[in-house]
DNA sequence: GAACAGGTGTTACGTTATAACATTAGCGTG
DNA sequence: CACGCTAATGTTATAACGTAACACCTGTTC
């Protein structure tokens, strides 16, 4: 995957990937308002992994848009709905989605999220390792509540 | 493996428990205070996974036995160190070890827990999953930085 | 414009976890 | 035994994450 090099086309991209967005909502009959835009922009833009309050100082901060976490959360509660953004659980924070501007339905999400700098990487694990797991899963009497797993890594960066 | 039975069996059973732990700390030159017998005593008796502060009411109201939330926490940490106790991240919860009357070394555990009722049940993955999984993760330059995997599921009990 | 639903503002509170510093208990050494 | 060291615990405060509850506003539909 090209990844994009000047501000120019750093700020195209987020663009493209907030107009597909609001082009998804419209198709589900909801509303991409402004300020959940400015809360995905700023996901987009922080290109990180931020908890709820982090990203409130964010769209303070540097995007000059001010909210209050009561609403961030609630937007992020609305972004979740729509795919636009994930839930980690493992890492309490957020992310947007990295496949928003493709139109195919995804595989689940599988996360790995870097715990010293909380970059994270969307991967997709193998089907057949999906279904070993599952295997040993049900074998005592549980079931995946979620498929979309994560895992506390150490990305090659902060891995010392 | 045979479940207990009587309350005697079970108290036994989770005297057995507290007397290997106290062996296995004094063979690292730990010490197993009373204190901490109690925490890990509580978390034995629940059979469940506990937070921290449920923990602290479970040791007041089911053992008598009164203690600060933030003793509880330190005890806690003591105890993960010692692994007679597992912190679950995603469940934000603590649960004593199921190995801990084995002698042997123990295969990293992963745990099943169901978001309903907290029950959790330790498993072994097969070594080619957990290989395979690997794979995944290094590929993208990501490190797993624990094996302790864990996974939201429900339980037979309460997935209606 | 009345009624309704969705979206947002605001305040308060609940839960999980840690920081910082004081005090006490256990243990080895002279 | 007294001293001194370290481990363990007590105590208070606060940080970080998240939700409840209710008021108000805005856009749409009839």
């Amino acid at each position: 995957m090209a990844t994009p090099g000047t501000r120019e086309e750093l700020e195209q991209t987020t663009h493209n990937i907030l107009e597909s967005a609001k082009s998804h909502c419209e198709s589900r009959g909801t509303r991409l308002t402004e300020k959940r835009r400015q809360v995905l922009a700023g996901l987009l833009d922080s290109k990180r992994a931020l908890s709820a309050y982090e990203l409130t100082d964010y769209c303070r901060d540097e995007l000059g848009y001010p909210l209050q976490a009561m609403s961030v959360y609630r937007i992020l509660e609305f972004l979740e709905k729509e795919n636009l953004v994930h839930r980690l659980n493992l890492a309490k924070k957020y992310v947007a989605c990295s496949h928003i501007v493709c139109s195919h339905e995804h595989e689940l999400p599988q996360f790995l999220i870097c715990k010293s700098c909380f970059k994270v990487e969307e991967i997709t694990i193998e089907r057949k390792t999906i279904t070993s797991l599952n295997n040993s899963v049900e074998a005592v009497g549980f079931n995946l509540a979620s498929h979309q797993l994560e895992f506390d890594c150490l990305c090659v960066d902060c891995d010392d």
